[in-house]
DNA sequence: TTTTACCTGTTATTTTATTAACAAAAATTT
DNA sequence: AAATTTTTGTTAATAAAATAACAGGTAAAA
């Protein structure tokens, strides 16, 4: 039988790789499958068959042997584990670039995550609409989230204003924060918080692109006085 | 004695640290500080300070006691491991929002990164300046990467583009990718790929929100017929 | 019908990452 | 000058994540 909340206890990887899982099996569908096999998803995800298959595993979710697993049924069981079943409202703040790129990758994909309000600091942007969802002045910041009971706040001003922002959507009892300014914040207990900085993953594609060079700099200069046998 | 090369196998958790260390430290060093702590780093990260002094340690750079780490000597340290003594030249594809704001993040960042090129399919957009760089057509992707030596492509198209377009700057022979993109693309050996995708967080924070508020009402439930004793 | 190939589900093992424990040394206090 | 505090650097222990190994069952092939 299925232990009640069995999915608290759930890796945070596995969580991460659910919501990826799910979304290249929108795809799948979206092509007229029906089934797919472990390795297929693992193909698509950069990962091995067995990660996924114990990731399924995990979530206690079966497939049919020789068949793999039924495309609809999974993404049900997956958005059963991640998804509120009544919806998470969420807004953005700071609707500059990186708030407008965010804003337009959730739109209408299907989840139960809605975007429902953003805020900026620039009267040029107050009051305008960018892709169905209204721009209000940061001021008012504290009164929407809580009047619109808001839970999830998407952090995308400057890193000058990212520690006040954050104060103030505690103050309105935000309970997440997904932080994508190139600042770190701190929120109290019982505030979820994810960093999501671009910078570093930036330097680190830069870094192994430099070390994977020295390297083979390093196998070229060892395989030449052999007459290079290796490949 | 530093054995050579030696920072070819630390951990890829602490080469990400490090890149975030480094930018704390440059806002450090800002502020006219020019020593830190290693639990002063560590609360800027949320993290320990045992982990603080293992990176560190494996990078094997020794701070002093009762001092703490010499911010300027600690950056040139890292700067040494991770940065390319030459610069690494990089283009983003796709000059949408997400490009745009990638690209004002990296501007100005004390690195040996360069982003020298934008590339996008729309005509308003070809040879229009983005924070000082020049958009080039698609078109001309193989070619100028080619050209100008273009060693690391961030990938910020649309779903739709991020296959071809990935097959065209492998074409080039660029080394590396940083796909910011809802896709997920595949690379021959060789180039280094990183999948960064933004939907992913979102979805593990508003899991989590989700899963705090039902361990709540779960502990209230569990709390009130003794009275509430928990705090 | 038997054999073979294929694919799932699960346990065991290995690898990677984090945290704990503590010795040593310098500054500060008593 | 002895004791205490603070902070580093390192090794040891634990936890988390990924991979390997393999049992078992089903469809297809021989």
């Amino acid at each position: 039988m299925r232990i009640k909340n069995y999915y608290k206890n759930l890796p945070h990887k596995t969580i991460e790789r659910l919501s990826q899982y799910r979304r290249a099996l929108f795809i799948c569908l979206d092509n007229g499958k029906t089934h797919i096999f472990s390795h297929e998803i693992a193909q698509i995800q950069h990962i091995t068959p067995v990660q996924v298959r114990r990731d399924l595993m995990l979530i206690e979710y079966s497939g049919t042997l020789r068949k793999g697993y039924n495309i609809q049924d999974l993404i049900d069981v997956i958005s059963d584990i991640i998804d509120d079943k009544d919806g998470i409202k969420a807004a953005i703040i700071g609707m500059g670039n990186l708030g407008r790129a965010v804003l337009k990758y959730v739109r209408g994909k299907r989840n139960k995550l809605e975007i429902v309000a953003g805020f900026d600091s620039n009267p040029e942007k107050i009051g305008k609409t960018f892709e169905g969802i209204k721009c209000y002045s940061v001021e008012d910041l504290e009164d929407e989230i809580k009047k619109q009971n808001i839970k999830l706040g998407i952090l995308s001003v400057p890193g000058d204003k990212a520690k006040d922002t954050t104060q103030h959507l505690v103050n309105a009892g935000i309970k997440g924060i997904l932080n994508y300014s190139p600042k770190p914040v701190n929120v109290p207990d019982g505030v979820y918080l994810e960093e999501y900085d671009m910078i570093t993953t930036l330097e680190k594609v830069a870094f192994y692109i430099k070390m994977n060079e020295e390297m083979e700099k390093e196998a070229s200069k060892k395989d030449n006085p052999e007459k290079g046998k290796g490949r």
